[in-house]
RNA sequence: GCCCCCGUAGCUCAGUGGAUAGAGCAGCGGUUUCCUAAACCGUUGGUCGCAGGUCCGAUUCCUGCCGGGGGCGCCA
């Protein structure tokens, strides 16, 4: 629709500029939908950005080229306001036509036909298995689901990867806890004593694996550890099955310590060398970042002979480019920022062109809590899971699945570089009043008006209209203005996906949810229904008038587009599309 | 000290080199014989942190400052 427009004007402009004998460059017309429906349904700027090209006023452009536009029937009218804009409102036809077009691809409209995009390695959460994914976890998660699913519906191919960091001081250190727990002895310096579950893990580990504890296998203890704190010690528990409570899975799960035990730390370095970005200074062995504009030279190799976190980084990292991706996606905690930049570096010194890493940092989640800050932190013992939040929710709304729903729009919402406020209170209160609800009982309601079709009124969705004649019938001011918006969800797709920016598909949602909800009480103020009236769907008599038929197809075309559009939405946010919601019990109480 | 993010309505946050800066929540006033009122309509509320600069035009871009958060390990 804005294409259409957009070429129209574009030539509209070079035939003025032909009939005037300019000949510099013209600007390319960027054509944008005006705030005010009273300038119309699209407006552009081009005659203010060509004035110079032109050597005359805006006005006077913009007014040669409403004569060129005029007798196009694509346009019911052109006007010149202001300084010099140029509004133009469409005819009819090209809503129906922009309509046919949605309909015809259905949920899938706006998605890529075909996985013609770049091969992408998209590595998130990768959370320490530490301990329990908590809320700044959640966020990195559901932002990297989401971008995920963006990425799909674009055409790319996707891989998602859970990166376990198993083989550091981290997992040593809640070994030795557990140890300490288990025999009474004092949490080692740093340890993580202080959180409840380790006593859990205690118990679990003195029935499980005894020898293990008593005789202090560190190594031996800590690769079980890890293995229970992603599988879970039951059910239900356990890191992965946090996520898949998300509705996030991850293809890959890569270990670190396989990264060390097969000698890829070692080659990734040699590499490194041969090519002269290492140097021994005091004892210790340096990546040159320097060279690529770091602050400082980073260690790879420590004086007492181990490798660096950075070090085996390094070596995943250039795994994940052996495996052939076109572009490797990190989604990480804001708190890891200082870390782009020697990667980046260690990634173009491996020859990769550095633009092919990218990541996409996540600004913190400060938990408040009944209105006191408090930090979060594993160390610091008292912080809130995800498992916690989601339990809450499910329990206050009484409907399984609506706390992943609530988390998942909470956190896709905002943009991942800004930081949110989250009272944990409010937002386990919350779930009665989220946002979520709002659209999700907007795509319900659009079912329903297709059931009752259905049900009531003998109509088959595969025999509604998808053609222009056939939505011809389709007049009303709001109808064709929810049309062009529906004709912009490909555009707001394809943003949102380059951008690695899930909040736009929020933003677009909440205002189709708004629109259509405003077109539909204004509808019964107007004394006019979508549907036939009841007694009319009972007897069948709204069958007797020709132009009620057709109103009736084409508004019921015109739902089927929306809630396709809808659907694909919430497809894409991850949050379920409900073809019916039932009323809550809760709003008895709040009368009493 | 250096680097990154943020600063927009009472609160939580969108947004844009262009016309009178928006939404949700909160407040106030309305709307229900009707396809789902979990809704809708109206209204109150703003020095777009401050100061310069670029521009025909800046809340948007640049610089400086102020405020909040985060990062600056031979930790992971």
């Amino acid at each position: 629709m804005k294409q259409e427009v957009e070429t129209r004007i574009a030539r509209a402009l070079r035939s003025v500029a032909r009939a005037r004998g300019v000949t510099a460059a013209l600007p390319t017309p960027t054509i944008e939908r005006p705030k005010k429906p009273e300038h119309g349904d699209f407006a552009t700027n081009v005659a203010l950005a060509s004035s110079k090209a032109f050597g005359a006023k805006p006005q006077e452009i913009a007014a040669a080229l409403r004569g060129a536009l005029e007798g196009d029937p694509t346009f019911a009218r052109v006007d010149v306001a202001g300084p010099g804009f140029l509004n133009v409102k469409l005819a009819p036809r090209a809503f129906h036509t922009a309509l046919s077009t949605v309909l015809a691809d259905g949920r899938a409209f706006g998605r890529a036909r075909a996985a013609i995009g770049e091969r992408i390695n998209l590595e998130f959460v990768s959370a320490n298995p530490t301990g329990p994914l908590h809320v700044g976890h959640g966020r990195s998660a559901v932002v990297g689901d989401v971008v995920g699913r963006l990425l799909d519906a674009v055409g790319h191919r996707v891989i998602r990867e859970y990166y376990v960091n198993d083989a550091g001081n981290q997992v040593r250190l809640l070994a030795e806890s557990v140890i300490a727990k288990a025999t009474g002895a004092p949490d080692p310096e740093g340890g993580y004593g202080a959180n409840a579950y380790v006593v859990d893990l205690a118990v679990w580990a003195m029935d499980r694996y005894r020898p293990l504890v008593e005789g202090r296998k560190i190594d031996e203890l800590s690769r079980r550890l890890v293995a229970v704190m992603l599988a879970g010690y039951a059910p239900g528990t356990g890191i992965q099955a946090t996520l898949r409570a998300l509705g996030i899975f991850h293809d890959v799960w890569s270990s670190e310590a396989a990264v060390h035990l097969d000698g890829r730390v070692e080659r990734a370095l040699e590499t490194l060398k041969k090519d002269g970005w290492l140097e021994e200074k005091e004892g210790a062995l340096f990546f040159l970042s320097t060279k690529l504009g770091d602050d400082k030279d980073r260690v790879v190799f420590k004086s007492d002979g181990g490798h660096t976190y950075f070090a085996s980084d390094i070596a995943y990292h250039k795994d994940k480019l052996d495996r052939g991706f076109d572009r490797l996606i990190d989604v990480w905690g804001a708190d890891h920022h200082g870390y782009i930049h020697r990667l980046q570096s260690a990634i173009t010194a491996l020859g990769m062109p550095k633009e092919r890493f990218e990541v996409i940092l996540v600004q913190m989640v400060s938990i408040l809590k009944n209105g006191e800050p408090y930090r979060m932190g594993k160390r610091l013992g008292n912080f809130i899971t995800i498992d916690e939040i989601l339990e809450e929710i499910d329990e206050a709304t009484g409907r399984p699945g609506s706390g992943r729903d609530a988390i998942r729009y909470y956190f896709a919402a905002r943009r991942t570089d800004a930081h949110i406020d989250i009272d944990v209170e409010i937002a386990k209160k919350q779930s009665l009043d989220n946002p979520v609800y709002y659209l999700q009982y907007g795509h319900a309601r659009l079912c329903s008006i297709l059931r009752l079709a259905q049900d009531e009124c003998g109509l088959s969705l595969a025999d509604l209209p998808t053609d222009v004649d056939g939505l011809g019938a389709l007049q009303h001011p709001d109808e064709l203005a929810i049309v062009q918006l529906l004709g912009e969800w490909p555009e707001v797709l394809a943003d949102a996906a380059k951008g690695r920016e899930p909040h736009k598909i929020v933003g677009y949602l909440g205002n189709l949810a708004q629109v259509f909800q405003s077109y539909y009480t204004r509808l019964k103020r107007e004394n006019d229904t979508i549907l036939p009236r009841k007694n009319e769907r009972a007897d069948g008599s709204w069958r007797n008038d020709p132009a009620t038929v057709a109103k009736v197809s084409a508004r019921l075309s015109w739902v089927r587009a929306i809630r396709d559009v809808y659907a694909a939405g919430l497809d894409i946010l991850g949050i379920s599309a409900p073809e019916r919601m039932e009323r809550f019990a809760v709003e008895a109480e709040e009368e009493g």
